[in-house]
DNA sequence: GTAGATCGGTTTTATAATGCAACTATTATC
DNA sequence: GATAATAGTTGCATTATAAAACCGATCTAC
């Protein structure tokens, strides 16, 4: 192996995204982060990630910019890790996991944890939508490719 | 390494989407699938993977019920992979992604292929709400837990 | 204030996943 | 019927991952 294959010159915004958070443990770690853990040894229990990995994948998402460490709020003397605007916008595709997950992964009646509105505990879903608020199915989407250099 | 973690007890539905569709080129995969293409080489030219690789993830990809390979509509001799019912609803899943590449992930003016719907040519996006259509944003959901295993 | 526990990692070692290239069998093309 | 393309499989080299041991800095209990 020459090490795992870039797609970061790919003209699909999908294939730059997995690129950068397609890996095993990224988006989990992230989950988490929306879940509201901060802090090494959380994700670490959390998650049941080895160690190194962890440091490793937390360092890769501060250096792309989707968390940051920052020294602690209170007073504690360790770091702690946030979502920037960039990670917290993930939240769609987070959404659209669980949605399918929920729909295909769970026998029927299996308990499984909800996502709703904090407020009125209105469950949360995502749909797809031309911007005239038209819903969208796949077969009625298409991908219009770049013009001259084909890549996608 | 004792084989990847599994995490398909997880009472996650993110986690065990991507237990499921987590790994490096499942969703690439199921993204050309959208793009049309079926065939083993296709797979093989668009994303140039390694053939053994590509072998073993449409293997997985049918057995977990994304694809199904059917014997060729056209006479032909060779096997097509299609999504299933199953698979075609990853598309709100590719489609998050895209548009959180699109945003993050290019130059300002940096050209990519575009998603539209395929009568009218609108761009596609898609929002979080709830299901009387208010707009969510990260900071106003909740996880709520599974009550008695905690898990997630 | 010091002994022990916890936190946040790094290092080491073993194994699984990946990529590459070569090979094969079957099917299209001429 | 020869040639090439298709759709893989096999074997080997390399990389990524996991588990466990280790380590310094900090926090906690006494």
């Amino acid at each position: 192996m020459v090490g795992r294959k870039s797609l970061s010159g790919n003209y699909c915004p999908s294939a730059r995204s997995l690129d950068v958070i397609g890996d095993w443990w990224s988006l989990l770690i992230v989950r988490d982060a929306f879940d509201g853990l901060t802090r090494f040894g959380e994700f670490h229990r959390s998650l049941g990630i080895a160690k190194n990995i962890l440091a490793q994948r937390l360092r890769t998402l501060v250096e792309r910019g989707i968390l940051t460490s920052v020294p602690a709020l209170n007073g504690g003397a360790h770091q702690e890790y946030h979502l920037t605007d960039m990670g917290r916008d993930l939240f769609p595709v987070m959404v659209a996991l669980r949605q399918w997950g929920e729909r295909y992964l769970f026998e029927p009646g299996e308990p499984h944890s909800k996502l709703v509105e904090r407020d009125t505990g209105r469950p949360i879903r995502l749909d797809v939508r031309t911007d005239d608020g038209n819903a969208i199915t796949a077969d009625k989407a298409l991908i219009l490719k770049v013009p001259v250099t084909d890549e996608d």
